[in-house]
DNA sequence: TTCCGTATGTCAACCGGTTGACATACGAAA
DNA sequence: TTTCGTATGTCAACCGGTTGACATACGGAA
């Protein structure tokens, strides 16, 4: 592989005006500069970003850390992530934690060791298990309130929770059923569940929550729909039997549609279902999901921005602007899984 | 952020004592060992991988090229690819191309810069614009070929279009349809073509292929299922009038379902239907979809394990193995889109 | 003629580790 | 007593860039 050295060699000049050249610094002829680019394209040179990031103490890469790449909200996500820190000039070292905690915390380490310049944290991680505010670059996560130095990123997840109650309740529901998040992890997330509750309580029906746990996602667990929910929806009937409305994510919704399918519950006629996160799958299935929608380019935008916001105030004059994190706007797509 | 020094001076030992106990070199006594790991965990210490790499020349990381992140197909796949290479001790560099020359080529700069010890590739860049034989590291593809110093792997495709092609003469159908790739690529995933062509014609049926271009995917693209295939269906009833059998992508082949849905062609009594890739979101539409499985799982595996086996010899005394790269075997799924 | 802006060179230090050569020191075995 | 294995230290070079200090040289303007 070439060098700046073979370069300078090359052109006839001095490492030292190669470097100016690359780094527009000092002054430099315009028949200096071609021939220094000719020299590059001849020896097909690149800088080594290894000895730059070095130097300069910035590698220009972000680490991610995501529950899985294959889960259909996700790699939503993290495409639109990848997308909006390429057109920045960031590449990304993705970590893919599977829910498995050694793993995340050794990628803690690794992201470290490669002097990433930040991190985006989507993942589930216990935060008991770890000091996330111990971490030595900025950080930005995506529903976690994990430390004061975190902005946290998400959608407005009492409203998520208030239009999907309200539609079920409008459909003429009266025994409704949440499958909520795993309840050990510190996540505005939880907003829904609240909202549920409360809404049902004002309505005077009945209902129950029972919680997915996020342990237990074995490492080669089936990718994107988990089709063994059917001991929850048993649960769920046994909570509240013959609930005729349901409100739980777009994959387990379309999980509990199959479900439906097998135990001859027709939708919406005996439960209306509404899902949440519009993924595109909630179009293709049959009855098609009623959701509410996240904004997921909104929140990967909002991701971004907030952690190169960090970045440059980090090591300018200091004190981080860091804006209040707003929730980002959802709303409610009417389909064919509930009555309106 | 401590450095190697400081943890010498923190452990009251030489800095080369340091590196010693790191890397295993010479003598070390366990009481020195122990007051060094003491330092570490005192400073929150991570070797700078940068620096080690720079002197290493081996990074530890290997660059993957994806179309799209968001693909159900190839998510699936890059989940599979980190876990096996997060076992192996390498972390990734991920690209998602989305069908943008310019970024792929980009993007192998960038791997090079970062010193990158292989890359993987998996991406629709055409051949004719780049010249992959001049990777300055090891390099596979995934259904692609690319140059005769990068192993090819990939599914059995032959085998693909020969088990839908004859599932569908089974079935009964006359007049036989298949979408294929963008036959602008070196891939031998036209083999599935092939193999429906040769089949048709020996069965002396009526058949027709309609290519589905890759380019004109914008960079914002509805992620997942691709739902503007109308006018390519469009096209197909024009070609084959009134088909009574369609062999397509999974993905291709849901969007095929709601294109019949709103056009009230029933499935699989007008129309019957057979995918490849067996994705989950098969078993969610309705009829659930009659597919051609290719085994991920194998897939990536064998990426990683031919990539890593190159990198072994690369390094050593010369001349890959390399093995054949054999063909993954695939097998038909029998659901309802279909008649047995 | 002097002075300044432009253009480039030389040299050395630095980023944070790694490594080889060589010296030193101690205790035990020959 | 000599020798060897163990344990550690010092020093310098190196990986491939970047940067600052300082020197040099040329041409035009004051």
């Amino acid at each position: 592989m070439a060098t700046i050295k073979d370069i300078a060699k090359h052109a006839g000049v001095s490492v030292t005006t190669v470097s100016r050249a690359f780094n527009n610094r000092g002054y430099i002829a315009e028949a200096t500069r071609k021939k220094i680019e000719e020299a590059c394209l001849a020896l097909n040179y690149q800088p080594n970003e290894l000895a730059r990031s070095l130097f300069r103490k910035k590698s220009n890469m972000i680490g991610v850390m995501i529950p899985r790449l294959d889960s259909y909200f996700f790699s939503d996500l993290i495409q639109r992530i990848e997308a909006h820190l390429y057109a920045a000039g960031y590449k990304i070292m993705v970590c893919s934690t599977n829910g498995n905690l050694e793993k995340e915390k050794s990628y803690f380490s690794t992201f470290q060791a490669h002097k990433v310049d930040g991190v985006i944290i989507a993942s589930y991680l216990s935060e008991t298990s770890f000091d996330y505010s111990g971490l030595p670059m900025p950080a930005v996560a995506f529903d976690r309130v994990l430390s004061d130095a975190i902005p946290c990123i998400g959608s407005d997840h009492e409203a998520i929770g208030r239009l999907a109650t309200q539609a079920l309740l409008d459909g003429g529901c009266k025994r409704l059923v949440h499958v909520s998040g795993d309840s050990g992890i510190t996540s505005p997330a939880h907003g829904k569940t609240q909202a549920f509750i409360d809404l049902c309580q004002t309505a005077g029906v009945t209902y129950g929550v029972i919680e997915k746990p996020m342990t237990g996602l074995a490492d080669d667990q089936v990718s994107g729909i988990n089709l063994n929910l059917n001991k929850l929806f048993d649960q769920a009937m046994g909570k509240v039997p013959s609930f005729d409305g349901i409100f739980l994510s777009d994959e387990d919704a379309c999980a509990f549609l199959r479900y439906a399918k097998a135990k001859n519950i027709r939708i919406p006629d005996d439960v209306q279902v509404i899902g949440y996160d519009n993924l595109a799958i909630g179009t293709m299935v049959t009855p098609a999901l009623t959701t509410v929608a996240q904004d997921r380019d909104a929140i990967s935008r909002q991701l971004v921005d907030t952690l190169l916001g960090c970045l440059a105030t980090d090591s300018e004059t200091g004190s981080a602007p860091m804006g209040q994190a707003e929730k980002i706007p959802v709303h409610l797509i009417q389909r064919n899984s509930s009555k309106s």
